[in-house]
DNA sequence: GCCGTTTTCGGCCCGACTGTTTTCAGTCG
C-alpha cells in the first residue's frame, strides 16, 4: 500500500460519489483528501497504519478512519459497496471530453453505456440523440472527443510544449491589439506534466485576439469560441485555452488562471477575511462591507500585497505553506538561472553521447558556464556503450589534456572528470576504489534491476551512497514522465542517509525525469541535502535542460545556497578536493 | 465530509461556453 494507493482510492470515491449524484461537497472533502495525502511531507502510509493522523488538515475524523482501514487492511468496504453499485469500465467515460457524471449515468442508467466500446455505438445509432438532455450535436462531439482520445495521451511534459507555448505568446504579443500577454496555469507553475496551457491576453479588443489565436498555423482543431475565451487542439493533441480581459483586469486574472486551485482558496478565503471577494477579474468589497473600492492592481505583486503577503513566485502556487510564508516573510529567494556556474552529470560520444568531449565543451563555454562535468556511463551500462577501466583512464587523460590547453589559451574554464558510475543490483559500485580515486567526483545511479522490492532497492541505494567516493546520487527514482513509473524506494530513507553521509542529490533535468521529484526537496534541504542540476545532457542542444531544472528546483522551495552548481569553479575544486590545473 | 466556532451546524469559489432548451443543465477549468 503506497501513498498513491491511498489517495487513488480517495479519488476513486469522489467519482462514485459523483456518479450517485452525493453532495458536491462531500465529494470534494474526498478530493481534497486524495491532494493531501499525495503531498504530505513525511510517511503518511505508516501514519494511517498507526491511526495517527490527527490535526492534519483537511483529513477528518471519516477520513482518518478509512484511511486507517485501508493501510491495515489493503482494503475499504466503503469503497468495496461503492464499486458494487457501477461496473469498473464506467470509470473510462470519465476521461471523454464533454461527458461527466451527470450525462455517464443517464447513458449507463438508460442505454446500458458501460464502455467506450458501447459509447461509440449508441453515438453511432442515434441512440444518444433521442435521449433527454442529449442531442445530435452531443453524439458528433463524443465521437470526436473518442477519436482523439484514441490518437493522443491527454498529458505532456513540460519540455514537450516549452517550445509551442513559446511561439504562441509571440505570436500573441506581437497582435496589434495586445496589451500584454502570459502564459499561466500548471505550465507556469512548472509542474512536471501539463494537461493543457493557459494562455491570458489582456486587450480591449478581445475578438480579434480570439480571432488570430484560433486560425493560427499551429491549430489543428477549435474546440470552443466566444467572446472572451476559446479553446483550441494544436496538431501534437495539446488542448491550448485562452481568455482575454481588460488590462485592469489582467492581474487578477494571471494571479487566478495560475491557480493551483488550491492556492486560489486560500487567497480567496484570505480576502474574504478581509472583507473583499477575489473573482478572476477583481477584488471587490464583499457585500454588506464598509470597505473602500480597492484601487486597481497593475501587477500581481500588488494584490499579494494587498492581501498583506510577500509576492509568491508562481512555482510554489501550491499551497503547501507559501501562503503562511508569505504572510510571516519567510518565503525563500528562489535560484534563478543566472545563478548557475556549471553542471555535473554531461555525456559525450566516448559512451552513449553524441557529441565529443570538445563540442560539449566548447557549448558549455557558449552558455557561460564555467565548468562542465563529464559523466559517461560506466562498464555495466554495455547497452549505452559504458566505459571500463581502459577507456575511462584514456578519458581522464584526455580532459586532463583539454583542461591544459584551456590554461594555457587563457580560457576561463574546467572540465571536471566524473564518471556515472552503475549501482549494481548489491549496492556495490561498478568501478574499484582505486579508479573512483582518480576521479574529481562521481555520480552514482541505477540503470537495472528496477523491480527490487523497497526495501531491497532502498538499501541498495542507500550502500551506494555511503561509498566514499561517491559524490552525488543520479536520477533517483529512474522514472520517465508518462512512460515509466518510478521504481519502488523509500525516498526519506534515502534523503536520510544522503544527509548523513553529505551525498549530494541530483535533479535531473532531462524532461523525461526531473528527478528527484520536487515534493522532496524541501525535506532534503531541511535535512541539509544539497542538490546538483543536472541536464544529463546526451548532445549539447541539450545542456539547455538546465533551465527547466531551475523551474523544478524553484518549484522544490530551492535558494541558490541549496544548489551547488552555484558555487564558482574555485569553491567546486574545493569541495572535490581537487588542485587548480596548472 | 471538513472546518471553525457564536460547540452544533451552516457554509463550502464561481464564471464562461455549449447544446438543448425556450430559461437552463451540464461540463470545464
Amino acid at each position: 500500500m503506497t501513498r498513491e494507493d491511498l489517495a487513488a482510492t480517495l479519488e476513486e470515491i469522489a467519482l462514485l460519489l459523483e456518479l450517485k449524484g452525493e453532495n458536491p461537497f462531500k465529494i470534494r472533502a474526498y478530493r481534497t483528501g486524495a491532494d493531501v495525502v499525495q503531498q504530505f511531507a513525511g510517511d503518511i502510509v505508516a501514519k494511517a497504519k498507526e491511526g495517527d493522523l490527527k490535526g492534519i488538515k483537511g483529513i477528518g475524523d471519516a477520513l482518518q478512519q478509512k484511511l486507517h482501514e485501508l493501510a491495515s487492511t489493503g482494503k475499504l468496504e466503503y469503497n468495496e459497496n461503492l464499486r458494487a453499485e457501477f461496473p469498473a469500465t464506467l470509470f473510462d467515460l470519465f476521461k471523454i471530453q464533454g461527458l461527466g457524471p451527470k450525462k455517464i449515468k443517464a447513458l449507463y442508467e438508460s442505454l446500458g453505456v458501460d464502455s467506450v466500446d458501447r459509447l461509440k455505438e449508441v453515438c453511432e445509432s442515434g441512440e444518444m440523440a433521442e435521449l433527454s438532455g442529449f442531442g445530435k450535436k452531443t453524439a458528433e462531439k463524443v465521437l470526436e472527443a473518442i477519436a482523439f482520445r484514441e490518437q493522443n495521451a491527454d498529458r505532456f511534459r513540460l519540455g514537450d510544449v516549452a517550445v509551442p507555448v513559446a511561439e504562441i505568446l509571440d505570436f500573441l504579443r506581437s497582435h496589434p491589439d495586445c496589451l500584454r500577454a502570459e502564459a499561466a496555469g500548471s505550465y507556469r507553475r512548472a509542474k512536471e506534466t501539463v494537461h493543457d496551457v493557459d494562455f491570458l491576453v489582456a486587450s480591449s479588443n478581445p475578438e480579434s485576439i480570439i480571432e488570430s489565436f484560433v486560425s493560427q498555423e499551429l491549430v489543428s482543431k477549435i474546440i470552443a469560441q466566444g467572446s472572451t475565451k476559446a479553446s483550441i487542439y494544436l496538431e501534437n493533441g495539446l488542448q491550448c485555452d485562452l481568455r482575454v480581459v481588460s488590462n485592469d483586469e489582467f492581474a487578477c486574472a494571471l494571479a487566478y488562471f495560475t491557480g493551483s486551485k488550491e492556492h486560489n482558496v486560500a487567497m480567496r478565503v484570505r480576502a474574504l477575511e478581509r472583507g473583499y471577494t477575489l473573482n478572476e477579474y477583481r477584488l471587490s468589497p464583499k457585500e454588506g462591507s464598509e470597505k473602500d473600492e480597492p484601487p486597481v492592481f497593475e501587477s500581481e505583486e500588488q494584490l499579494y500585497d494587498f492581501l498583506g503577503l510577500v509576492y509568491v513566485e508562481p512555482e510554489l502556487r501550491e499551497n503547501t505553506g507559501e501562503v503562511e510564508a508569505a504572510e510571516s516573510g519567510d518565503l525563500p529567494q528562489l535560484i534563478e538561472k543566472e545563478n548557475l556556474r556549471g553542471t555535473f552529470h554531461n555525456h559525450t560520444t566516448e559512451s552513449d553521447g553524441k557529441n565529443t568531449l570538445e563540442e560539449m565543451a566548447e557549448a558549455a563555454i557558449d552558455l557561460g558556464l564555467e565548468y562542465l562535468g563529464i559523466a559517461d556511463h560506466s562498464r555495466s551500462s554495455f547497452q549505452a556503450n559504458g566505459l571500463d577501466e581502459k577507456r575511462l583512464r584514456s578519458q581522464i587523460e584526455e580532459i586532463g589534456k583539454l583542461n591544459r590547453k584551456f590554461v594555457g589559451d587563457g580560457t576561463d574554464f574546467r572540465i571536471f572528470t566524473g564518471n556515472e558510475v552503475d549501482i549494481l543490483k548489491d549496492g556495490s559500485l561498478d568501478f574499484e576504489d582505486d579508479l573512483l580515486g582518480e576521479l574529481d567526483y562521481v555520480v552514482a545511479s541505477v540503470h537495472n534491476a528496477m523491480t527490487l522490492s523497497e526495501k531491497d532497492m532502498t538499501e541498495r541505494i542507500i550502500k551506494a551512497v555511503s561509498h566514499p567516493a561517491v559524490t552525488m546520487l543520479g536520477h533517483l527514482t529512474g522514472r520517465l514522465l508518462l512512460q515509466r513509473e518510478a521504481y519502488a524506494v523509500n525516498v526519506p530513507a534515502v534523503i536520510d542517509a544522503c544527509a548523513e553521509t553529505g551525498t549530494i542529490i541530483e535533479l535531473n533535468s532531462n524532461p523525461w525525469r526531473l528527478d528527484m521529484d520536487w515534493r522532496w526537496w524541501k525535506l532534503a534541504t531541511e535535512k541539509g541535502v544539497k542538490c546538483a542540476i543536472n541536464p544529463d545532457a546526451h548532445r549539447t542542444t541539450q545542456l539547455d535542460y538546465l533551465w527547466f531544472g531551475v523551474r523544478l528546483a524553484r518549484k522544490g522551495w530551492l535558494t541558490r545556497n541549496d544548489v551547488v552548481n552555484t558555487m564558482t569553479r574555485e569553491e567546486i575544486e574545493e569541495l572535490f578536493q581537487l588542485d587548480p590545473i596548472s
